[in-house]
RNA sequence: GUGGUUGUAGCUCAGUUGGUUAGAGCACUAGAUUGUGGUUCUAGGGGUCGUCGGUUCGAACCCGAUCUUCCACCCCA
């Protein structure tokens, strides 16, 4: 019996025209992180789970994707756990690789393991696909690529300005109309939990200050009294809930609420210097807004934190980031701080295609299609083909002699800008048949005439 | 992981209070058209009605489970 075909949910196929689109993504992102001074690395499609397991907190380990054991290795599974219902420690005697879940980590992972390889500060990019087993939704799948770069060994804010720069520089390329790079720092964020005497709860604290935009003050006061924080700390992060203003303004709020918190001093310091240098150095298309309320889940951000979203799309955000001083530490490498950046590939193409900003040209279509007309006509068309392709022509030979309207369809089909006909007069006298057909004209030329007009 | 939603031909969708051989358009194949495509006409192939189970004399239709689609949470690109 036949089996029905179909694909696991949250992944897609696709068709010759995405991929162009997509290539058109890939390469502009590409381009530019050369251009910063980024150098491609690749790492595998599955790391070991150890790896990647804790990296992301509770909510990210129950989305990553387990890869199971093979063969004999699964008699190792232990089948107590599992009858105790310990399902960590079940899956984990079943599997010991995982499909990576971002580049970050392994990121992380693979500067430990060359760290005498590399020169420091390092920066990298990667572009490559990832997995999470999350239900997927408007804009998010299971399968999707990342676009990250990341600059490794150095603390200096220099590769702040430079990301917020690239955020700028591929995002206007690509032509989003619209756009906002929302920017926060995680010391500010602590700062604020010292400064409401809930230091230790901060995790909380920032989650809920991250849905003020979404649920309003009245709904964030109500998750931070679900989630216990005391009514004093809520009373004295009020003045946060009323920030306005532009960027200068906000600035001079926190610097006043953080006026008790060395760290909220530090984090309003190196936000400041980030915001003077790229007012300084101007930016194309995007709006630079500071953002108190980000907050960016993963757990790992120590310093700057970026967020990138389209205006007027409904999309979330299509580019994330910040700066991370500890990860390498859990692989055995300390002091090594990193920033980086991630580009949504797949959210920026929803967006260009929701807003049709697309070119119209696909650009990647055949440009001359030989018509058969039997074996003597092929034999010379395959000659003339080959001569054709050495001079940078896109052509083919239609592989059998069908009848012409059949051969014209698929010409039709797929997009040929020319068809040449050489059939028996044409055999005899050394000519070509030429047809444009986009304007259906033909004209009757030789090999060298045929390069001429197609050039 | 929580709540809702969807599934009939390759695609987009009709369909009968549960009752014989389940339909349309597009697409595909062939012909009208013996050297000319995107228009038209004609004919044809293609579906165990997502899957498994239950109720019933009888289920595409009712019930349950499961998978899938889309959406809102959670979280995130």
């Amino acid at each position: 019996m036949a089996v029905k075909p179909a694909i696991p949910k949250g992944t897609r196929d696709f068709l010759p025209e995405e991929v162009a689109k997509r290539t058109h993504i890939f390469n502009t992102i590409k381009t530019a992180f050369e251009k910063y001074g980024f150098q491609p690395i690749e790492t595998p499609s599955f790391e070991l789970s150890s790896t990647l397991m804790g990296k992301y907190g509770d909510e990210g380990d129950r989305l990553i994707f387990r890869i199971l054991n093979s063969g004999d290795k699964l008699l190792k599974a232990d089948v107590m756990a599992l009858e105790n219902k310990e399902l960590p420690k079940f899956s984990n005697s079943i599997s010991e690789k995982a499909l990576r879940y971002d580049l970050t980590v392994p990121f992380a992972r693979f500067v430990v393991q060359h760290q005498n390889e590399l020169a420091f500060p390092f920066k990298r990019y990667q572009i490559q696909p990832v997995w999470r087993a999350d239900r997927p939704q408007h804009g998010r799948y299971q399968e999707f690529y990342q676009c990250d770069a990341d600059a490794v060994g150095s603390e200096s804010l220099i590769y702040e300005i430079d990301f917020v720069l690239l955020f700028d520089e591929v995002l206007s390329a690509l032509k989003i109309p619209d756009f906002t790079i929302k920017m926060n720092n995680r010391k500010i964020l602590t700062g604020i939990a010292e400064v409401t005497g809930e230091s230790t709860r901060i995790i909380d604290l920032t989650i809920a200050l991250d849905k003020l935009d979404k649920i309003g003050e009245e709904g964030v006061i109500n998750e931070l009294l679900i989630k216990g924080i005391s009514e004093s700390a809520i009373e004295k992060m009020k003045p946060l809930f009323a920030l306005t203003g532009n960027n200068e303004e906000k600035m001079e709020v926190m610097k006043t609420f953080l006026i008790s918190s060395e760290v909220g001093q530090k984090g309003i310091e190196e936000l400041e210097f980030i915001l003077d240098n790229v007012n300084d150095i101007g930016l194309n298309k995007a709006k630079l807004e500071i953002d108190f309320t980000l907050a960016r889940g993963l757990n790992y951000y120590t310093g700057a934190i970026f967020e990138v979203k389209a205006n007027g799309v409904n999309m979330g955000s299509i580019c994330g980031g910040g700066r991370y001083d500890n990860l390498t530490e859990t692989f055995g490498l300390k002091n090594m701080s990193g920033v980086g950046i991630s580009f949504g590939a797949d959210r920026i193409y929803d967006v260009l295609n929701e807003l049709q900003l697309f070119p119209d040209d696909s650009g990647n279509n055949i440009q001359v299609l030989f018509v058969n007309f039997g074996a003597k006509e092929q034999r010379r068309c395959l000659k003339w083909v080959q001569h054709l392709r050495k001079n940078g022509i896109s052509c083919e030979l239609y592989p059998s002699s069908s009848k012409l309207q059949k051969q014209m369809k698929y010409a039709n089909d797929i997009k040929a800008k020319f068809v040449a006909l050489i059939g028996e007069e044409e055999y005899k006298n050394n000519s070509i048949q030429l047809k444009n057909m986009e304007t259906g004209e033909q004209s009757s030329v030789d090999l060298n005439g045929l390069l001429a007009m197609i050039k």
